[in-house]
DNA sequence: GTCGACATTGAATCTTACG
DNA sequence: ACGTAAGATTCAATGTCGA
């Protein structure tokens, strides 16, 4: 089963989307731009719209270096009301121009996508899933006061509760090595040479990565569909879109990102099947278990005694994973390395846990939880 | 000088949290409950509210199967805005009930996550975080018709952008294997010996698993706070509270759900307090150390030659526990954000001192400091 | 040319205590 | 209240430079 479809015969007739500016950047303010395109007329809405960070101070990096966030006047608004205004004017655009059978997308974090999605269900769209990117390389917490950030979310929603809208079902499970695509998708953050630099420096603050837009796109267009990106920055929906033979329009305001855009595009060459399984390769690495996990889901309880193979140090089992031996305390990783006095310990295969008399690695215990809990 | 002095009025050294009815189901709808609880009382709010709204009035959860079942003839608005009424009421509820320097964590999935959230940030909660309950067992999409709905949504907010709030770092980071925890968390969906049931049958459609709310109680609350659940079902987290160490007001409305939660935390076992030691408990913060200190007691002598890691740069001690690099003088940590020309600089790890012809950080002497004064 | 060590960087609502 | 100083804090990937 192939990934990609084949092109449909272009219908002979003249449509809406022979009056569209397709394959173009319009430089504009997003909600002017729209007003100017005909209802009913394009196929898919890819947004990327300005998060609303609402940045503080200087945030430095534990070396002392400083981070470059975002910082531009295009991501400030004064208030929610502000922020919800605006959303609401670009969505209701959004609305009309989308064709009855079309769908939409919108992209963004837990600093505007609550109001994103709240009115994109008041204005009549249908939610069809939530879609979460996992980023597989985020930037750390650097100042250890929360969680590290490392996902954003994907609203894709359709017309209407009873709307017709494209979702190549196929065409995902192939991709997923014939299992159902799930509602959480790992890529890396965009980077190494597919980011655009000049002078050395990103030109984009929030390029998104190529994979991700593959993705959006082969799951719910077809080829010859036209996608509008309101948002277009740098181009990732154009470059992706012409690469997988979907007609595209952008919207920019400003001249700088317009300009990469275009150069961008104008170098993207169209993908042939295999180029795009390797894009999209499945993540075959075992998934990564922490010995808190175990103790969270209940395979070792607060409080067992572990021992090494010989027996020289026990260690009690913490409620946060945590082992402590004799007034010290760690991970069994950094406990296994202090107790003997080395620079590093493989924890897992250093302690040891009783089981009907016998003494085994912790070790044995995670591939327990790995063969419960993996499909 | 007052000619009357106040009469120092003894508190009878009964706190709010006596008069709260701690441990205890109170079966009743949830926002007459919560009317019924003193302000600023409670540390930690955990909530799973019903999704969507019925014509009949009654509310139903996110059990797929149910979705669909929503009268047709409905309309949207209307019943946006019920959902959103009794969101918010229930949310003005919680703010009153929760201390300063409480938090809330509220679950979801897309139908209700993003109304959830908007209506938490108008109320003046700060989202710390949203974090992706990833299933590692999902239920399929049968029908072929989207992704599988692989995840939920929490969103985890303090009372304001200025106030304190609870996490602890270190007891998530060593539940991880010595890596920062990430904002998407993988458990499997609650079954097996777990789940609870009657007659064969699950007894609540969405009981949500131990794990998920052990993590959150780790990561964002004390031993001894209190945690209210105002949609507590059949009691996860009364039960994981009473396992942690932590109290709980369950508020639940369906007799048949306060029944079956009773009984379950009756027969939850709690970890005994050497068994509730987590990272956090141990790092009780040291008295601060001033690297004068260590000069003044003989662990350093003037005029000893520190350097940094790579030995780029060299500075003498002085008697007053000050550093001289190069014409340049001041305390460890302005010296060293001096010479690297950095904003900032942690001195105690930067700096290092020889020992037996090895450089060590100048913080290993504080430990030994600390280990000596310390009773 | 290759490898390893080191430096750089990414949508971030990122401190606390004391005077 | 505010300003200043002490002190605690990072993961994965890419780029660069020297041996």
């Amino acid at each position: 089963m192939a990934v990609l479809e084949k092109v449909a015969v272009q219908p002979a007739a003249k449509t809406v989307q022979d009056t569209l500016p397709l394959d173009t950047i319009l430089m504009d303010d997003c909600i002017d731009a729209m007003r100017s395109l005909p209802a009913k007329s394009v196929d898919m809405i890819f947004a990327d719209p300005p998060y609303n960070l609402q940045l503080g101070g200087d945030l430095l990096r534990p070396d002392g270096s400083q981070v470059d966030a975002v910082d531009d006047d295009w991501d400030k608004f004064d208030t929610f009301a502000a922020y919800d205004k605006f959303t609401r004017d670009w969505l209701a655009e959004a609305r009309r121009i989308l064709k009855d059978n079309g769908s939409i997308w919108v992209i963004g974090s837990y600093h505007n996508i609550f109001r994103v999605g709240t009115a994109v269900q008041d204005l009549g769209f249908w939610i069809l899933n939530d879609i979460i990117w996992r980023k597989a390389n985020p930037m750390p917490n650097f100042r250890g006061t929360r969680f590290t950030n490392a996902h954003e979310t994907l609203i894709w929603a359709s017309m209407g509760e009873k709307a017709k809208y494209t979702f190549n079902y196929r065409s995902m499970k192939t991709l997923n090595d014939e299992l159902q695509m799930r509602s959480d998708w790992e890529f890396p953050i965009c980077g190494g040479p597919e980011r655009l630099k000049k002078d050395g420096t990103k030109v984009h603050p929030t390029q998104k990565p190529e994979a991700l837009l593959y993705r959006v796109m082969l799951a719910a267009s077809k080829p010859g569909d036209v996608i509008l990106d309101p948002f277009f920055g740098t181009g990732t929906t154009g470059a992706v879109a012409k690469r997988l033979g979907r007609r595209w329009i952008g919207i920019e305001r400003e001249s700088k990102y317009v300009a990469a855009a275009r150069e961008r595009i104008q170098a993207a060459l169209p993908l042939d099947e295999s180029q795009l399984r390797t894009m999209q390769a499945n993540t075959k690495k075992p998934p990564r278990v922490a010995f808190g996990q175990l103790v969270e889901n209940g395979y070792l309880a607060p409080g067992t005694v572990l021992a090494d193979a010989r027996h020289r140090w026990q260690a009690v089992v913490g409620a946060d994973g945590s082992l402590t031996c004799e007034g010290q305390a760690g991970s069994i990783h950094k406990l296994g390395s202090l107790v003997q006095e080395r620079e590093s310990c493989n924890g897992w295969t250093f302690w040891h846990y009783e089981v009907d008399g016998a003494w085994k690695p912790i070790d044995t215990l995670r591939q327990t939880y790995l063969l419960a809990t993996q499909p």
